[in-house]
Formats: C-alpha cells, structure tokens, sequence
DNA sequence: GCTGGAACTGAAAATCTTTTTCACTAAGGC
DNA sequence: GCCTTAGTGAAAAAGATTTTCAGTTCCAGC
C-alpha cells in the first residue's frame, strides 16, 4: 500500500501544478486527512490539526478542503447531521461503503453490472441517467465481530 | 392515479393515529407538498403554504415536516448546497431519480438485481450492508427532448 | 355546548455550519 | 534576500435549523 508520506506528496504536488502554494496549515490538514479513520467534519479536522499546529483558523480548513475537493484528491460525503465529512479519494469513480458503528469508510468500484441496471431504468422511464450516488450503510468485518462476541458473552 | 385529496386523506389519519392533530397549519404544509413538482426546502414550503395561510411560521413548517418524516410519509434528499429538500414518499424502499435540470423527482424500486451486487461485495470485503443510499442525477424525459431542440435550432 | 389540559403555534433568540471581509503574513520565483 | 501575491486568521455575516416561551386551539370528557 502507499504510503501516507508518499500520498502527502504526491497532493502537494496537485496543489503546486494548480498554481497554489502548500503551505504549513494546508499540509497540517492534508496530514489529518491522511491519518483519519473515518470521514472528518471541517470542525473535527481542524481539533485534531490543532493539536500539531495551534494558530489554525476554521476558515482555512474550509478553504483547504475546497482545494483538496476540486483537486479531486478528497471526497465530500453527506452526514445525516447535515453537515459534510471529508475523506482521502481514490482515483476514478467510486462508491462508498460505510460501518454505522465506528464510522469507518471505504471506498469500492468496478460494479459494472450498476451500468447494465442503469439501462434498463433508462429504458423503462425515459429519463436519461448522467451521474449517481451510492452509499452503503452497514457494518465493518471488525464491528460485526465485536457486536457477535457481545451476543454470546 | 391516487388523487392529491386521498393521500391528504391518509396523511391525516396516520397523524391522528399517532395521537397528533390535524391542524390547519399542517393541513396546507401537506397540501403544498403533495402538489410539488419537485423536492422543496421548508423555505420553499413556508413561501407557498403562505400564499393560502400567510400567518404560517416556518419554524411550524420544520416541526410538521419532522412529523411526516417519523410517519414515513414524506423523504428528505440531500441537496448540493447543504440544505434539505422534502417529497412525498411512495411506500416501500424506493430509490431517486432526480431530473439535474427542472429538478423534477421519481422514485423507484424493484431493482432485486441490487441485492446480488451487495452480496458479491460482502464477500469480498467482509462488510455487512445493511442499508443503502442510491440517487441517479440526470435528465426526464421532458428536459432531454428540450435540450435536443435546442442543439437543432 | 362548555371546559380544562395537552398539543400546537408563531416570534424571537439561540445554535451551528459555512462564507465573506479585511488587514496582515509568508511562500517561493526571481 | 526581496517582492509579489496567494494564503492566513479573526471577526462579522449569512443561512439553515433548533430551542424557548407565552399565547392559542383542538378535542376528550363532562
């Protein structure tokens, strides 16, 4: 797997090819990013960057996310709290898998059998399909094996 | 067809049922969505229902909008721009069609062949799924026939 | 048909997320 | 090292949503 150094270069790399600088607060929130288990909130982004560098405002996380997003080297996912939560992309497109207990996210593609549904939507409806949103809600194989344990114990 | 004035009908029993009132306020909050066209924001709700009941307060909007929601009557999408947008919902689990241009809405449901998809992905990756978000963004019918005339003209 | 109490209402204030503004700072090409 | 300009943080603003509260309305029980 590549690393999370490897990663942090290689992003840093994306923002000066777009004509931007990377500066010591945007690799504080790229290096949070990188280390997070889960999907982060703005807010939660900018506690724990906090903590390595404390002068970081809210307001440049924001803007470093927005960056990072157009860049396409993180994704945005919606919460059910109405706020947004970040995490690191992976390149093409993407769907997502996420464990309702400890929030744990992944990101899974080559379901090309989606297309083949998508078609015969198209078909039956008339609309025509351009992009879409899939998010699977569940639990991670270290959750499940914990919520069994708790059923027997 | 189901007639607007049944499914009023229905909503209001289910109200009742769960030991709420059927109050003019929530009277005209029903009423504007059922003749929607497409999702609407509670801001969105709150200008129409006022049209018909201007003393209408959109904090009365919120609090009707989460009754319908416990009920299972009315869905919440999330939209682009953070805010959240209602619509009726059909009974069963159903998926969104959503028209990128008029922002017309369709649900629809039925797609079994899903369930193999996420049955080969738990194989695969040891994850339990146990309930999904899908949303198709693209073009009805309407919309991609205007947009075809607009390329010949 | 009254009446009392609980459910409901609207306005204002509070809360929370996100955006804008602005004076100051610091990347990084020269 | 210097200069330009992108980037920064604080404060204020802008929205969406929730909470609070005093007043209103529904309706079950008489």
């Amino acid at each position: 797997m590549e690393t999370k150094g490897a990663r942090l270069e290689e992003w840093s790399q994306r923002i000066a090819e777009h004509g931007g600088r990377v500066t010591r607060p945007r690799r504080v929130v790229m290096q949070v990013l990188l280390e997070a288990e889960t999907p982060l909130s703005p807010q939660e982004i900018c506690t724990r960057a906090r903590r390595r560098y404390p002068s970081l405002g809210l307001v440049t996380v924001y803007r470093t996310l927005d960056v990072l997003e157009t860049l396409a080297v993180v994704r945005r996912v919606h919460r059910e709290d109405g706020c947004h939560a970040y995490l690191p992309a992976t390149p093409g497109h993407h769907h997502l898998l996420l464990c309702r207990r400890c929030g744990r996210a992944m990101e899974f593609s080559g379901w090309d059998a989606l297309d083949g549904l998508i078609a015969e939507l198209e078909a039956a409806t008339g609309y025509r399909v351009e992009e879409h949103l899939l998010q699977l809600i569940g639990l991670c194989p270290r959750c499940y094996a914990q919520l069994k344990e708790g059923e027997r114990g």
